[in-house]
DNA sequence: CTGTATTTGTTCGTATGTATT
DNA sequence: AAATACATACGAACAAATACA
């Protein structure tokens, strides 16, 4: 999945990535994506590459975070 | 490798070895070449002049820079 | 949050050799 | 001869982004 060694940045990449799976509705708007936890241990990177690449997703609008909730799918993410 | 008093820049020189690592295909594309560091300690000479030669070799179109991640094999460069 | 490591980007100063004026 | 300009080369320092624990 992640290229660690590659041009593009270990963030960008799960960005994308987790932004293909909302745009094709893998995860639906309102439901929460997994944990970091969980992504970093799907992926195997570092906590903090997992909430870069979350902030990410913020700026493109494609979830938003509520604090001891969790990160959701935006409403119209896949519209 | 380098010869320091020769009548050829080092930054000249440098570049001509990394050109032909390339064209023998020692480096795949879209693989990250040695970092500037590594280079000043294989050659013994000063990283502007590492940059300088690397310059060249983006002028050439054999390599591409992705500022923070390292300088890369264009994707056609052993084509 | 902190701290550390790596890598490229940038700038400054110094020195040398060559060419020009 | 003298002054200027340019290219080459080294060294040092710091910034910013990335990635890790």
């Amino acid at each position: 999945m992640i290229e660690p060694d590659g041009p593009v940045p270990i963030y960008l990449q799960l960005a994308d990535i987790l932004a293909e799976r909302i745009e094709r509705g893998e995860w639906q708007p309102n439901r929460a994506i997994p944990s970091e936890t969980q992504l970093v241990q799907e992926f195997g990177i570092a906590r903090n590459t997992v909430r870069k690449a979350i902030s990410v997703l913020r700026e493109r609008g494609l979830v938003f975070t509520v604090p001891q909730r969790g990160t959701f799918v935006s409403p119209q993410a896949n519209a």
